[in-house]
DNA sequence: CTTTTAAATCGGATACGTTCTGATTTACTA
DNA sequence: TAGTAAATCAGAACGTATCCGATTTAAAAG
């Protein structure tokens, strides 16, 4: 998803346009990887030395809830990223110390051949978790 | 895994017995579920009322390093339930109302043929989320 | 059985991420 | 340009979880 796609889908839903709001889809925009809330109070301090942090987990739950950021949690902190693309299902390799991803084809989903009959089932997470390269060379 | 084998590797590892820890592995032993601290603490009270909230916290921890206990996370709250069985790799099904489970005999990483070689795996995550039966009826 | 000692517990304070509240400002509309 | 609802602010409040120093206790040593 790119950072149009974004503000176009909030436009269509209503929500009002904010410099700030743009700001914190660029940030995500910026990188293919999972940022906490902080980060993205750290990097948009330049532009917005005064954004609380209201403003900015409000934000990301909203996003979080059009489908325009994918949250995880990585040490009992939410973690965001911008959404990969549009209606193209997959998962995420994760690197536990900075948060970089990679995509990973499949979904296991698709190989669960019985699915027990007393569950409705609404949604499930399958994350691959690692150390990135340049993680493990800088440790 | 059964309350004594718990109990057992706690022995071998040089923990000392409590009561209390005894009533904390007892109370997860009864129920396939995930149970918050704070449920745990719930159930705890009529034995002893005067428990720590540390205590149980502390304990949970050393049981979830020890294998003893299996950790996941619901609505930003630490949920645990008794591993298992030693040796036995499976993932489950989790109700996100009552924290109930259901095995699924599949594991995903089986089925990723090729790894990235540019990430160094130490873990991964799969879960499937839904409402049980009861919780549907009732709700 | 008594003493000793390190581990376990207590309970109260503290940390941290996150959410709420009420006042103020701002983006859009009429 | 004025009006209105949404967005933001600043700080208080919340909930989970951890830390702390003092006290108790399990179990090893005598």
């Amino acid at each position: 998803m790119t950072v149009e796609e974004a503000l176009q889908m909030l436009k269509e839903k209503g929500y009002k346009y904010t410099g700030k709001r743009e700001e914190i889809i660029r940030i995500c925009a910026e990188e293919k990887r999972y940022l906490s809330a902080k980060e993205i109070m750290e990097r948009i301090k330049d532009q917005y030395p005064n954004l609380s942090f209201d403003t900015v987990y409000r934000n990301i739950s909203t996003f979080v809830d059009l489908g325009i950021l994918e949250q995880t949690e990585l040490e009992g902190e939410g973690r965001f990223r911008l959404a990969c693309s549009v209606g193209h299902h997959h998962h995420h390799l994760i690197c536990t110390e900075c948060g970089k991803t990679s995509s990973l084809s499949a979904c296991p989903m698709n190989l669960l051949s019985v699915m027990p009959d007393d569950f409705q089932v609404t949604g499930h997470k399958f994350e691959v978790y690692g150390t990135c390269k340049e993680c493990i060379s800088h440790a």
